[in-house]
DNA sequence: CGACACCTTGACCAACGTCAAATCCGGTGG
DNA sequence: CCACCGGATTTGACGTTGGTCAAGGTGTCG
């Protein structure tokens, strides 16, 4: 059982004002946006936003599942561990992505903040209440889980059969898509997550992702000025590593 | 653009009779478990069943997903492809399982059968014309897609984080708990996949896959009489191994 | 300015992959 | 019934990628 920590937040406790959707930043990014100005009204009746510290552990394997979120300002790993220790990050959330998602009693996850987080809490049991009279936001939520599961197939593939080099450059590329989606640049890329998140992330040793790092940048694929921050130089050649073959001679 | 295959098939051409659903012998372990007789009734009238040859494709990758199936008899292998030919099979189908949750347009993977099939189709246009009067079967088909998801989850526990050893152990505890589920015997294990199948959905070679069964064959973990059958000798020695450590000297 | 966590680099190693050669087994035809 | 064919599987010898262990380097925050 995983320590817990004193930071985990507690909806009941730890709450800002509600009624905000209006004006949540997130909005056409997230479920909410399969609602109208009605509907939203009484789903903001159950919602209450919630910040946490980074670093704080937001779900826990195995806990009662008696929350969902919604991630409106930082980031997020997920991670599952093995009884030695080993650890799987299975994904990352950025704002807009949806936390939580366990049709099961009990959480088959941990997340935890790698950045200072606003969520938007959901209490499960409220939520369900509300589901059947918002048929909108039930199928809003398969599509979000189907699109989870397609991308846990993607990195099947770059688990099972990439190597380290096209696994790394599908996680530059990866942050990138997601940033644009996220109405952010695509080039200079935050990084929040540090080196052993990405190797626990990608199947590796954070040795492998630094050397596989200076690799690229040796290439003149990717650039990095600041600490936590990357800059793409050649999106094309990135994408031609994953897609085709390796380096050859860069 | 994947070959197609002339085996491919057409719920409108090769079509059994209807109306079954009362007999099914996997009703309890599918979706149609969520519905009662009335609601089957709706459902009945917009299926197809549908037999597949074995080694046939029955969905493929970008294809338009018009369909859904339900598996009744046989066993399926999903994969995806790399460009350049490597293979990542992202899960094995059995009786009960379902089959094309595509909430897009398009399949996001191939599937094609490992044993002569019986298909249960439901064309999807009509099935989502149903589902707003059967929110049962959409609270089942979330719950299905959540259940995948998980499954895909530990998968990646298993190709980021495990060793060969634990790998091929897990997989073969795997096949005995979904036999079990399916009410067949625990221990004398039908594997109608090929080596082949194993090692792309392990993330390993075939040989690799060869030498790992026959050490846990020498270890008296599992015996084999016939080819495609496997016996579990040593069950809590199996979980040992995923759990805990090695084989330490068996 | 110093402690500390994170990152990078180097030398070496081992698990697993590659290549190649048996061996097994089921199906087929005589 | 038996010989033979061909794909699947097993086994062996060897190579390579990425892991391990260890030693700096670097940036950040008191």
């Amino acid at each position: 059982m995983p320590t817990l920590q004193s930071a985990r937040p507690n909806p009941n406790a730890i709450r800002g004002p509600r009624g905000q959707c209006g004006t949540c930043e997130i909005r056409e990014l997230s479920v909410c946006a399969a609602l109208d100005e009605v509907e939203l009204e009484r789903l903001r009746l159950i919602i209450a936003s919630v910040h946490v510290q980074a670093g704080a552990t937001v779900i826990c394997e195995g806990e009662a599942a008696d929350n969902l979120f919604n991630v409106v300002r930082g980031s997020v790993k997920l991670y599952k561990l093995l009884p030695d220790g080993r650890r799987q990050v299975t994904g990352f959330l950025f704002p807009g992505d949806f936390l939580g998602i366990a049709l099961n009693e009990t959480y088959a996850y941990n997340a935890e903040a790698i950045q200072p987080l606003q969520l938007c809490c959901f209490p499960r049991r409220k939520l369900e209440a509300l589901l059947a009279g918002l048929p909108r936001l039930e199928r809003r939520l398969l599509g979000e889980t189907a699109h989870e599961l397609a991308a846990a197939q993607d990195q099947m593939v770059l688990l099972g059969r990439k190597t380290a080099l096209e696994r790394v450059a599908s996680f530059l590329i990866m942050l990138s898509e997601r940033a644009v989606k996220r109405r952010r640049p695509a080039s200079p890329l935050d990084i929040p997550m540090t080196r052993t998140d990405i190797a626990d992330y990608l199947g590796l040793t954070t040795e492998t992702v630094s050397r596989t790092l200076t690799r690229l940048r040796r290439g003149r694929l990717i650039a990095t000025q600041t600490r936590g921050r990357i800059e793409i130089s050649d999106m094309e050649g990135l994408r031609a590593l994953v897609e085709g073959g390796g380096l050859e001679g860069r």
